[in-house]
DNA sequence: ATAATAGATTTTGAATTCATAATTAAGTCA
DNA sequence: TGACTTAATTATGAATTCAAAATCTATTAT
């Protein structure tokens, strides 16, 4: 029996979409903090490139908010404000609301099965307190719920908007209170998926991004106040 | 009495920014064909600008989706295919009816009497059978409404998606039937806007976009079938 | 004639250069 | 000392340059 030989395009990248994609975690690591300049000569000699293809990288990166480009001043990390997650949270939440709608059209069951199981390790490391691990599991169940959607504007919008509000690291700010309620949305997103009910999911989503919202507030206003 | 002497800050412009702005409206002119290899040069030299600026313009429209690159080869427009309509209407529903939404709850009097006057306006452009007059003015009360929801993002956002979308000049091949029928939901968006419904006005904003999505996926095959 | 190849030309991507604006440092005077 | 000027330095924006890739053209072989 012969395998069929599976022949993948060569993918050819440009520098500069290359350095989007590397600067983009810089913003979630904090690296790059919010209210400071873009280093831009650093980041050059770091990624060993000239200016030409880093200036192409921030303005792609101005136009998706997370940095603004003041005119002969540089570029600087964009600050997290109030008025700014207001904005951005309802925009979020009206996507998240249809990636669950989507994905209840289309997910596999496999993929159900997989996003139990992350659910299942979500739990885990909520046992044990692992805030960084939650994190990390969290969001790889949005993403998969995302993917589910089969919509890569979609997956676009949302993973730029979600790296956005990421920058606020809400989640060391999290009430005990808040962290077991998180937990029991998830289990009623995993339950809902399960039973593919499109509409539920999208209120449960929709709801749950509220309620981020509330954190990020909550974290923003305090952040404030220890200034 | 003296007048309060009204001071706006010196608006810097970059030279990127400047071409991205003059850029975007060629793809709904026309100017700038689907499918078509974006010239370059010749745009540099209509503008008179050095490649640099014109290429990070570039960048930026491809981030949008208006053009795509390929390496060593160019930037060229991006095609309207079905995949791509499906993908981008459901999306720009979801956020129009977010803004139908916000706009309820923030629009002033003045503003909801100014998009009545448009209506009215776009009400005679239909009597007289003027298309371009016709789509200006629903642009134009569209856009009142989102400027209404106070959100600048979500404005950039649907101004986006909208762009992609209108290059496909699905109005020409609109029926008698469908027409009269979008006129008559405007009538009811401009009502429910008036009674400051959010909730009704975000779901028949989304219905209406459901409709355009028809339209164009009707124009888009019958596109096809002439090529 | 058509297909294949080699060379010439053009286009592209990215480094470099250069003029200008912004910032910093040094100097002047009250 | 401290505010104000002016000169030096640095950073920025955009034009130019240059190597590599792609495309086009001419030539040769079949």
């Amino acid at each position: 029996m012969t395998k069929e030989i599976e022949i993948h395009a060569i993918k050819r990248q440009s520098l500069h979409r290359e350095l989007v994609e590397r600067i983009r975690p810089l913003f979630i690591s904090g690296q790059l903090v919010p209210g400071e300049k873009v280093p831009e000569r650093e980041l050059c000699s770091k990624f060993d490139v000239s200016r030409t293809p880093m200036r192409e990288a921030l303005k792609v990166l101005a136009a998706d908010g997370l940095v603004r480009l003041e005119p002969n001043r540089g570029a600087w990390v964009t600050k997290i404000t109030t008025s700014e997650v207001q904005e951005v949270f309802p925009i979020l939440g009206a996507l998240e609301a249809l990636s669950g709608e989507l994905a209840c059209q289309f997910i596999t069951d496999a993929e159900i099965q997989a996003v139990r199981e992350m659910h299942e390790n979500m739990l885990q490391s909520y046992r044990n307190r692992d805030l960084p691990s939650y994190f990390k599991t969290n969001q790889n169940i949005h993403h998969a719920i995302l993917l589910a959607a089969r919509n890569d504007t979609l997956i676009n919008y949302c993973e730029t908007l979600s790296t956005r509000m990421q920058r606020a690291r809400y989640l060391a700010n999290m009430t005990d209170a808040r962290w077991a309620a998180a937990v029991s949305e998830h289990e009623q997103i995993i339950q809902t998926l399960e039973a593919r009910d499109g509409q539920r999911l999208s209120k449960i989503l929709l709801e749950h991004m509220i309620h981020k919202q509330d954190s990020v507030l909550r974290w923003l206003r305090s952040a404030e106040e220890n200034e």
